[in-house]
DNA sequence: TAAATAGTGTCTCTTAGACAATATTAT
DNA sequence: ATAATATTGTCTAAGAGACACTATTTA
């Protein structure tokens, strides 16, 4: 930290010119079996009619990660979920109208959570889109999608976290085809059911599910492998 | 990002409600067999006297590495070295005379780079610090070291990160040595040139180097070893 | 019975770790 | 020769990937 007396010129309560800081919060579920992601088309310039990610400024008393948490509710009505805050983007230019710097975060929401999506005040619209399919993007935000989907595929090699995409019970198919899905590649059946055995994340239940074969044994996530991802949460 | 019309009484040009963006730089490096960090002890309140991490306020118009290079500059003389975004740290309360948001940066310095160290302005004194003995710091910045160790050693098992704080040429002896001595623990020399074979990121040179018993061949990092880990630099 | 899906087992190759053996210098 | 350091090899166990086999349901 600089001492802040010697640089009250140009920084001080006094200046403007100082940088905004937002957050920006990509929003991902598993919707139609595909990796989905949660934008708003803008309804004002610059960028008026694009898509863009969903974020707001950061109050001068709140803490990045409710400033993420608040715009998530705003734009979603979802709470309590799994957030992580991904990268900061700072270049001087990636706002046209003024220096922004926005600290981005990641949110997964599980389908079954999801209440209807409303746009708020500032867009005229919002949606689901396929990570496989986007729109062009306001901003830096196709950047932004693009670090977004390889943290998250680079986490669900190494963590649990892929329980925060998937309701509480759920089958081993299930649970592959959500790795699938969002890895973007096909995993064999056996070598999968052999590492989830190995890495303990998984629990039999009691219940099954009828698919039209044989009917699946319902699993869920161990409390602990559950807790150990929610305690990386606050600090990756 | 938000519509700005929609916000500018709290966050437009005109008002004084924003927070200030710092960068903050941990800067390592290997001197004396151990991994030291530069620390400065602050002249000013708060925590005057106290040691803290070298950082200062983002410039409206330079990008946040920029900054970050900057302050390494302006500290150490040091240019054209390895820096990557560490992590924002943005409560409240961090800094108790003003709404401050940091963006963190790792800087890695070979200690033969490295001019005598000479304290800034804001600064009653720099000098360096074992990350394994340090002294109490100002604000937030235990954590923030802490995580930076965290990120160093992680690295390093992955990557060729290593290069960035050895010179050009090393003996494998050296290396590991650098090795044990950020990850603290000991290694097996066997497996670790085993594993080093493998990954191809040195390979050997003509030079040999006395070390009292048999001499050591020197070894350099692989171009395309240094470029994979430029290439992440810039966006992680 | 056939189709569909679930679940398990086996073979091979690679890798990690512990540890032993050999090589080359200085004293 | 002995000490010191460098370099390579060997054995074993664990893990990854390809692929085949068995199990249980519906139509």
């Amino acid at each position: 930290m600089p001492d802040l007396a010697a640089e009250d010129r140009s920084h001080g309560p006094y200046s403007f010119e100082r940088p905004s800081v937002s957050v920006d919060v990509v929003i991902f579920t598993l919707r139609e079996g595909d990796l989905q992601v949660l934008l708003i088309r803008r309804r004002n310039d610059p960028f008026s009619g694009q898509w863009a990610i969903p974020g707001g400024f950061v109050e001068i008393d709140e803490s990045l990660e409710a400033a993420a948490l608040r715009e998530l509710e705003e734009e979603t009505g979802v709470k309590d979920v799994y957030i992580e805050q991904l990268y900061t983007f700072g270049k001087p230019d990636r706002d046209p109208r003024m220096r922004v710097i926005t600290v981005a975060y990641i949110a997964l929401v599980p389908e079954n959570a999801l209440p209807p999506i409303r746009a708020g005040d500032d867009a005229a619209e919002a949606r689901w889109w396929s990570m496989y399919d986007l729109p062009s993007l306001a901003f830096d935000h196709a950047d932004i999608l693009d670090y977004a989907l390889t943290r998250l595929r680079y986490k669900l090699e190494y963590t649990a976290v892929g329980f925060e995409l998937l309701p509480i019970e759920f089958t081993l198919s299930e649970l592959q085809a959500a790795y699938e899905t969002i890895l973007g590649e096909t995993l064999d059946r056996g070598n999968f059911r052999k590492k989830l055995r190995r890495a303990e994340v998984v629990e039999a239940t009691l219940g099954f599910q009828t698919t039209g074969g044989r009917p699946a044994r319902l699993y869920r996530f161990r409390d602990d492998a559950v807790a150990e991802v929610k305690a990386r949460r606050l600090f990756p």
